[in-house]
Order: structure tokens, then sequence, then C-alpha cells
DNA sequence: AAATTTTTGGCAACCGGTTGACAAAATCCG
DNA sequence: CGGATTTTGTCAACCGGTTGCCAAAAATTT
């Protein structure tokens, strides 16, 4: 932009990427370059006279490993993948977040795809990912479980909220949280209530499913599944007519998401949030409190499970013959967190 | 899958990631390694026959190249760094699926990458990732002016969202959006207005106070600046005493947050929007029509933006002679998005 | 002081690709 | 049909580290 660009351009021969090599160090210091290596990697290894000097000119010369150099011998990148269905739901906000921290706590470097919930696009995406990750952690995976089994047998996957025999996983557990919301429904006086359900493959999806009924039936309640459908705000929209249709008092959707679409749509169509109909999401999502009224939900604390996802797989990294029952099971549980959403039945 | 699988597991050695090689491909096919790697990516430099061959036996034996020995001569590691702020801000997630597509589409991984809105931290992030990418994006870094230039000396920088001089931006235009808003709240009568700014460090709101202003004053309406602010929802909730202060009839915040947290803020302590106080914010995150009323918003469309940015640093990549002066300026401007937070002004 | 053990640093091979140089083979030309 | 040209495959060096092995130097023992 400036005349001056040219000068610079001349003097500083201004190579992108040349960065200083171990062979530079050996050369300042006088030292051989496996010493140099050694001196840098192996502390101990040297004397500390020698170690030291190597050290400065290493400063000196601002020094940096080229990671691709030193994971060709070693095979260790220090970088996980992490592979997730759909960036902009806001659900995995938080995991994304907890793991960047657990990772780069230990110095490792996340590498985020995203499958656009399409199976194909994340096989894709994980063939051309694995080899340059030392591991995986899967957050709703629409693989398979036999692929997902023979993702494993290359590197060490996490799974998140899901389970894969052989495979490790951090699924917090939804018991007491759908336990509350039941008994919280239970204690407003509904008797029949839905649960407006997400995909038919996905495993969290089984799961909410199984423990809400499980807990309705025996809180003397009727309960039905509604679905399978999209986990979408539109989704959610279009069910209301069927929501309608089933009589019952209260449902609860299977994610935040859903649960939103289906409490403007009916808000939109006049029936009154939570007189006439309660709701009950899950997830606690950006956003789930925006809504009038605010959304009751299910609340999962996904910093955490990402963060114990990634602590998991570093571990199963640094420990190599541990196996994926070795992983602890995630300490924190789903809790109910009562808004605007859910109130009094009325009277049938 | 079949019960071949244990002839297979015994005989092969089943060690993780051990990984078919040119060398395995060379004597399967029985031509020389270096031949195996042109006619795997250099087609037409071979026989076409022989490249036949060779491609099939990488096919046989399930052929990946190791980046890392790729990259080790070339430089190229066909991987871009995607830094930013603070991933759990919803206005990134569209900035990060658009440049996942752009990324994908030609073979380019995605290493996201949060500083939590810590300088401290995005530098040293930057120091871990930069060697291991062929370019970085930066989306709403807390770096200084000269920071940035340092790191586009080392890579290809593209930014997103501000400029700074010697390096690739895009930014899309937000004048006309700007322009109809202040139309927009000039034609529904308000006289006097103000602008919920955000950190004093954002260039881009310096760029939409600025513009904002021009706009308004041509418009024969007052316009103040309130703030700085965070942006974030507590700081629009908190600056509404000061906004009530300050006596304006609607208010246009640095971003959809603040917006939010403001319209709550106000129907909460019995304020009505729009009849009482018209708010428009910027950026049309998720969750912004949640509210009620929706926000009136001035939207960007953040997907394109994070597509034209990778496309923009792809282009530099491809072309080592580029200059940031040759990335053309961004094809999409901002625009209103009318909702149910902005109606006529109050008679004074 | 000689023999033995331990420390220390250097040599060289290796990781798995890419690429310039070159010779053999194939194709072209007059 | 012989010489010039093009095509094709191989050799070998290189990218920047790591690491097993060994010899020289230093420290310890006898």
């Amino acid at each position: 932009m400036t005349e001056s660009n040219n000068a610079e351009a001349q003097n500083t021969a201004p190579k992108r990427g040349s960065a200083a090599t171990i062979y530079d160090i050996a050369k300042l210091s006088g030292f051989n370059p496996s010493t140099v290596s050694r001196a840098l990697t192996t502390p101990g290894r040297i004397n500390a006279k020698t170690e030291a000097k190597i050290k400065a000119a290493a400063k000196e010369l601002n020094y940096q490993a080229n990671p691709f150099a030193r994971a060709l011998p070693t095979g260790r990148t220090k970088m996980i993948a992490l592979i997730i269905a759909d960036i902009t739901n806001p659900v995995f906000f938080n995991v994304v977040r907890g793991a960047e921290i657990a990772a780069a706590e230990d110095g490792y470097t996340l590498v985020i795809a995203e499958s656009q919930e399409s199976s194909s696009n994340e096989a894709e995406a994980l063939q051309r990912i694995l080899p340059t990750v030392d591991g995986v952690m899967l957050v709703t995976t629409r693989l398979s479980d036999e692929e997902i089994q023979e993702v494993n047998r290359l590197k060490p996957v996490v799974l998140v909220n899901r389970k894969v025999d052989e495979v490790a996983d951090v699924v917090p557990s939804n018991e007491n949280g759908i336990a509350d919301a039941v008994k919280h429904l239970a204690d407003l006086g509904h008797k029949h209530i839905a649960f407006l359900s997400g995909p038919r493959a996905s495993w969290m999806n089984t799961e909410r499913w199984n423990n809400l009924m499980k807990n309705a039936v025996k809180s003397g309640m009727t309960i039905v599944e509604i679905g399978p459908n999209d986990p979408t705000l539109e989704a959610g929209k279009l069910s209301l007519d069927r929501v309608k249709a089933s009589g019952v008092s209260a449902v609860v959707t299977y994610n935040d998401l859903m649960g939103i679409g289906l409490l403007r749509e009916a808000v939109a169509q006049g029936i009154r949030v939570p007189e006439d109909l309660s709701i009950i999401g899950f997830d606690n999502i950006f956003g789930s409190d925006f809504t009038s009224p605010p959304l009751t939900t299910v609340m999962l604390n996904l910093e955490k499970t990402g963060n114990e996802g990634v602590a998991a797989l570093l571990n199963l990294l640094a420990n190599e013959e541990l196996t994926p029952s070795d992983i602890p099971a995630p300490e924190h549980e789903a809790s109910l967190l009562v808004r605007g959403s859910t109130a009094k039945a009325k009277k049938a």
C-alpha cells in the first residue's frame, strides 16, 4: 500500500515460514543436532551446562519445534479431533468449550469438524482428520455402532452422550433430572403427558424415553410418545397439532430446540403456556430463557461433559493399556431447572 | 464383521495406526516408491496404465498418505486455523459453519481455537497452532494491530470484521443496514436515539457508531453513545438505567446479545417494548426471535462471511504473490430485519 | 597409576513422503 | 533407418526432527 513496501520486500527476504531448526541451534551453540534434540526433549540426559547453553541458543533463535518433523517418527501429534453433528446447534457450544479448556491445559489442540448431520460427511471428515490426530471425541455422531468400533480400532475414541460396546464414553446420567421432571409434573397434578421424541437413531432419545416412561408409570401417569421427529425448532412447531390431538396436559420434548418451537407455536395459536399446556425441554441451551414464558428444562452441564470427555481421552492416550471400562463414569448429573413453562394442570 | 475378521486380525498385526505407505504400494505393484508418489500426486506424469495399476494397489491397501510426511518437505498442511474470541457467542456459529464448508470443499481442515476473550490466551493458542497450519482466519481477535501484522508476516492471515493495514480482510458493509435502521426509526417518528456501544477496542463497534451517527444526523435526529460496555446480555441488562435516564425513545445496541438483555430487563421492569422503547440489535443471532417481542435487528449473513473469509485465505494460499488488496470486497451487505421490537415513537 | 564404570556427545539411520536429475525406452522426424 | 526428441521410471537427496549405538571423556574404583 505504501511506497515503503518495495524496500521492505527487497531487504528482508520475507520468506514465510522459515523457522529456526535444531540445526541452526546446533550451529549457533556448537553442538550436534542430536545433542540439541536431547537437551530440548530429554532434560537430564545432557550435561546441565550444555543444556543451558543450548536452551539459551534456542531462545535466541526463537526456536519452535516443527510439529510435523516431530510427529513423523513419534506418531504423536498432540491434536485431538472433535466431531459434531451440527455446529450451529447450541447444545454443542459448551461441550466444545469444555473440551477446549481441557485440551489446552495439556498442550493439545482441538480439531473440530462438523458433519452437518450427514453420516457420509462425517465418515469423510473423519477419514481426512484421523491420521492427523492422536484420538477422537465423537459428540453426536451419526455413525453406526460398527463404524464407531472400527474407528476405535485405529485411534482411541471417546463417545459423548452415547454408548457403544468396547468404546469409552462419557454420558452424564439423565436419571435424576428425569425423575425430578416427572415428579414436578406429578406434583402439579398432571395425569396424561407426552414425550415429543427426537430422531429414532439417537441413542440419547431412547434413553430419555425409557427413563421418562418408567418414571411416569411409577407416578401413576399415562405417557405417550409423539414422533420420531427431527431435533429442530421446526419439528417442534409442526408437532403442535399432534400434541393437541393427544389431549395431554404436559409435554416433555427431546430437546430445548423442539420445546421452544412447540412453545412458540402454541403461544402463536393462542394456547396459553403454561396454563393450558406445560412444556419441559432438555439441555438448557442458550436462548431457552428468552421465550415467554421461559422454558423449564432438564439441564446438563455440557461444559463439564466436554471437559470430562477430553480428560478421558487424554487418559487413554497416556496409558496405552487402559481399556474403555477403566474410564470412570462422569460425576455430574442432570437436574431440573424450573422456569415458567410448567404450571398446575387444568382440572380435567 | 464376518468371521474372516479373525484371520485378518492375526496376519496383519492390528497395531493401531499402522497405515499403508507408498513403500507398501511400491512392493505390491512392483514400481519404485517415487513412481508411486508421482502416480498419486501428479496425474499425467506417469503412464496411464501404470498409474491405474498403482492406484488399484493403493485402493487395495486402503492407502492414505501420512499428512506429516507430506507436510515436512512441502510445508503445506492443508489446515487452516480459525481463532475466535468466545465460542459460546452465537455470532460465531454461522461464521464457523460457512468457513467449514468452504474449507472442506478444498480438502482443508479447520482447526478452531478459542481465546476466551483473553489476548494472552489468544497469543498462546496462535503460537501453538501457527506452525501446523497454512493460514489463519481471525474472527474476533483481541490482538493489537501490530501483533496481527506480525502473524501475517509468518503465515497468510484473513481478518473477519476488522481492518488492519497490510492484512487481508473480509468485512461486509454495514452501511446499507445501518442506513435502513436509521431510516426505519426516523419513519417511525423517533427524534432522540441512543447507541448502546460495545467494547472500546472493537473495530466493529467504532464502525457502527460512526455510521449510525452520520445517518442519524442526516435524518435530523439526535444520537448519544451509552458505553462502552461488554458485548453481553448482562451488560445490556445493566444499562437500562442509563438508557432510561437518557430520555431517548429508541436504542440501537452494538449486538443482539446486548439488545436482548436490554429488552428483557425493560419488559421485566414494566417498560413496554416497543411502545415505550424501541430496540434494534445487530447480528440476528440464534434466539433473537425468541424474545417477546422478537428483536428487530440488523442482519449480517455470517455464514457467507465465514465462507468468503476462507475463500480469500485459500486464494492467498494458492497464489503466493497475491497481496491483501487483491482480495475482493465481500459481496453481501447488512440489511435490516424488522421484527417486533420497534414501533412508533410516543408523542413527546 | 591402571582398570573399570559412568557420563556425555556425536554418528547415522529412520519416520514417509516429494522432487530434481538422469538414463533407458519409446516416439518422432527427415 | 539413424539421429533428435519426448516419455517414463528410478536414484538419491531432502524436509526436521528422534533415538539406538558407540566412542571419547570424565569420574570412580582398585
